[in-house]
DNA sequence: CATGAATGAGCTTTCATTCAT
DNA sequence: CATGAATGAAAGCTCATTCAT
């Protein structure tokens, strides 16, 4: 049944995704999302409470794309899965920049009403890392004492911003000459 | 003279720094920050032409404020003005939370008027640590073909990631020990 | 035949009473008439033309149950049909309060689509009154030159108040305590 | 100071009393509104949080003109002030029809942002009318044993009734003939 | 008979900006 | 220098109505 809702909301969420990375929330209109998603205004308010509501899906569903491809990234030995988890990320955010633009300019604001699906989204991501470096110290690649929750987060913030500065300042790069960079720096920071 | 006059740019520019971290741009009305500024809505105008400028000219003083704390601790022998400049810009974060945030925020959206304030800001902070690299390539401390954009924009990020989830999730934990975790990242990263 | 229809219907008439007499005509949507009855909202144009023809079918509806209660105790010696008649006008309004509330609040809106239909709604209900002060004028217990339309619509008036002021404020209180004092006021009257 | 900003709610009040009367609340638009103050709609939210609120703030102004008129009328002996209470009421909704009409439509519905309002002013005229009502059972006028709240409410809806339907189906007739009418119902009363 | 997804006109509300004081 | 009442364009949102199923 209600395939036609779901076909209407994916379009809504398409549309809304790449007017929100580019513009931010606040100067995008209900009207544009709309318009772009070839639908009535009303159509958004029949499938969302409200803008607010939209935006806040939208990060969900976007969300769970990104760990989705992360946890299918991270199986076999912890250290080529860490080498596979991050370049599945850099490779993500260059297919789907819209989406890491958004969730990058989000992330850090406090008191939005979608403030706590950004915090669990990002724990999702980051969680999926923060496993494979307990894998590593388990089997003595790492040092028992190191604090995994601080190392996971600077691990994804560097491939995040990377990536970012990445698609933004030279575009036009490959991808593997990015991620050999990220390596060398990963791979000294294994070998410790 | 005017010493009225900057007073009131002061405590505008302390007002709206606050609110637009947490809240963003778009969210942010003038009514807002005139109120918590204790000022008239018309004296925003009186000292600003618009808000747009008014958020120009408050990242702009926000940002020099970084850039001057960076330069002061890139001194001395490479390695030890590179953990300076780190640790450096993870107190700042920590003392100067809000205006992180909204630097943050905001870097990631293009097809905004302010975009290339903010882009200047990131080089210019990047500079610092890029400058820092080169010296460690030419002392032969780091491989000579090692993308130094790339590794410079990553260390940045991963210090701003760590230290804005540092004060968002665990802001009771003392800068030593986030600062420590980060050192061991790095120092296996020049160690290669 | 179509006992279904009828039973919709009357699920639809007794969603809306209830609805409209707390919020009014402008303030209930036929979303909420809809759920409340618990059918679809198409559903509702199914079965009327649109809102207005709804709320038209409503007033008639209920109208026709107060005129009706009216005429069967307006017989016997007039003082005593004229007491009965106040009495049921009184235990009407208890038991259909909603009803009342909704014809008193659209009672004195002119500009109105449905305002004809109000109007003579009420010269209905007003007319039984009128009738009795007509017969008592003949029979000598009241003077020949009371002006009987104003007579009428005031004593109206005043039960109708009465009565909703203690649905209001003392729901509580047994209907003969309130019938009591109506008497009082009106004995006075006819033993003028 | 401020007067000017006393001199704009007051033509929104004029302004909305008529409207408001006529098509009812829903009905009226803040476009409307403003257009016949002759202001901008932001105007409206300026000086008031919102319709509701213009709406409430208008009926309490309204009403407070009522239950003056009335007080300065209710003085002298009880029983000449009780005929003057109850020829001001009807004088007044003469002269401020869109007002009553308004406040007589409103009155009866329960759940809705305003409703407290309504009963706190209704309590007031009708107030008034009590106080009188005491005077005359102290002075022996009438029985110790009266509802004197269900008497003085029924008062207050006879007036009320009467004036109304004399304005809307006979406003040509004067108004001493209707008072006259009104005189006999109440004197009737009081000689019990 | 009934449904519910979709529509869009029209509404309420917000807010950057202006300007007389 | 500073104020705050007023503005109006533009936004978010509601809801009676339509129609394919």
């Amino acid at each position: 049944m209600s395939t036609r809702r779901e076909a209407t909301r994916r379009r809504l969420f398409e549309a809304a995704v790449t007017l929100i990375s580019e513009q931010g929330f606040g100067a995008t209109s209900v009207d544009q999302i709309a318009e772009r998603a070839g639908v009535a205004k009303g159509t958004v308010y029949y499938n969302f409470s409200g803008k607010a509501e939209l935006y806040r899906a939208l990060m969900e569903w976007g969300v769970q794309r990104l760990t989705d491809h992360l946890n299918v990234a991270a199986v076999g030995p912890p250290r080529e899965a860490l080498a596979n988890v991050l370049r599945t990320e850099l490779e993500f955010i260059g297919t789907h920049e819209s989406l890491a633009r958004l969730l990058m300019a989000e992330a850090w604001r406090t008191r939005q009403s979608w403030y706590d699906t950004v915090r669990q989204i990002r724990s999702g991501a980051i969680g999926v890392i923060s496993g494979l470096l307990e894998d590593l110290v388990a089997e003595g690649d790492l040092p028992g004492d190191l604090d995994i929750g601080v190392a996971a987060s600077g691990l994804f913030g560097m491939v995040l911003t990377v990536a970012l500065d990445w698609r933004t300042l030279q575009p036009e790069r490959p991808v593997e000459e990015i991620h050999a960079t990220l390596v060398r720096l990963i791979d000294g920071f294994l070998t410790t």
